[in-house]
DNA sequence: AAGACGAAAGTGGTTGA
DNA sequence: TCAACAACTTTCGTCTT
């Protein structure tokens, strides 16, 4: 059991080609092979401690027993679960009179827990948001940040009048968004079942309201997600995040909306390549229409073809 | 016949007065 | 609050493979 959790966490070969060549994508939460773009694993765990030990005295002090604190839980984990069995901890039944004590101590542990309507509302706004991430597949980091940004909103006052749905949904964007994770408003806003108008209002206002720096998407985290929903080789993929860091320093990026200007890098290296894709494929997975992968493809192909004649 | 191209009009959101 | 504005979309006709 032990030796078969460790060599589970130990990938080294793609096991579709037997290639050792993989990528560990930590801000997309995948490995990925890259000579034959499989991805072997999504959701990877950030493994070992996230702190460091000097001495024995430290590591003494630094380990931790029982759960970590997480934000995820709207009293951080740290409260007291009742078990539901109606036995004790030899697994021996309860007598009637026991059963009944436990009983009234498992109310009255209910009540105690989610006790006004603050925490009641905590509660369902950290469920929701570790439902609709579950939903997007998003690691659990991600949860953990969205939680916390929530706290802090509803710390600062800032859920009156606005519905829980909307901002627990604006949080996961903003979370997305800070730890660099290639997702549109609409596909959160989709898996939370709202409108994007809502998600994305009250993003901003979080935004505003919580002093939050926000740096803009940069169209490379959308490659590897495109390549792979593409299926394109992982030569392609390298292809077109070179095309994005020359599409950059040429200040073509700027202005322009990151999801273009991914698709159409993608484009561009999939006819270098050989492993042509229509347009409309990629517009369809990007996101975009054709109209636009068409005009950032174009602009792209004059400037660099362009450097490079110089 | 499918895909690529491009013009023109329309849409939703931001900005600055 | 409103108009100007840039980016992007929709639509549609034409050209290319």
């Amino acid at each position: 059991m032990r030796r078969k959790e460790r060599e589970r966490q130990r990938i080294n070969i793609c096991p579709e080609c037997g290639s050792s060549n993989l990528m560990r994508d930590y801000e997309n939460a995948e490995i990925v092979c890259m000579d034959c773009g499989f991805v072997i694993e999504s959701k990877i765990a950030d493994q070992g401690p996230e702190w460091r030990a000097f001495d024995d005295e430290q590591r003494a002090k630094r380990a931790r027993a029982g759960a970590p604190v997480t934000y995820t839980i709207h009293d951080k984990g740290l409260s007291t679960m009742i078990d539901w069995h109606d036995t004790d901890v030899y697994g021996k039944k309860f007598t009637p009179g026991q059963k009944a004590q436990i009983y009234r101590l498992r109310k009255w542990q209910r009540r105690i827990r989610v006790s006004d309507a603050t925490e009641r509302n905590l509660a369902y706004a950290l469920s929701e948001i570790s439902k609709v991430a579950n939903a997007l597949n998003l690691p659990k980091n991600i949860v953990e940040t969205a939680s916390l940004i929530y706290r802090k909103a509803v710390k600062e006052h800032l859920i009156r009048g606005r519905s829980i749905q909307g901002v627990t949904a604006a949080a996961i964007y903003m979370s997305c968004r800070q730890c660099g994770l290639a997702r549109t408003l609409d596909e959160i806003a989709r898996a939370a079942n709202i409108n994007k108008k809502e998600v994305g209002r009250s993003y901003r206002f979080l935004v505003k309201e919580l002093n939050y720096f926000i740096p803009p998407v940069k169209p490379g985290n959308y490659i590897s997600k495109l390549s792979n929903r593409l299926t394109m080789e992982g030569k392609a993929e390298e292809i077109a995040h070179r095309i994005i860091s020359m599409a950059r320093k040429l200040k073509l990026t700027s202005g322009r909306g990151p999801t273009g200007i991914a698709a159409a890098a993608s484009y561009i290296a999939s006819v270098l390549t050989g492993e042509r894709r229509t347009q409309r494929e990629i517009a369809e997975i990007a996101q975009v229409t054709e109209v636009t992968i068409r005009n950032r493809y174009k602009e792209l192909v004059e400037k660099l073809l362009f450097e490079i004649t110089l």
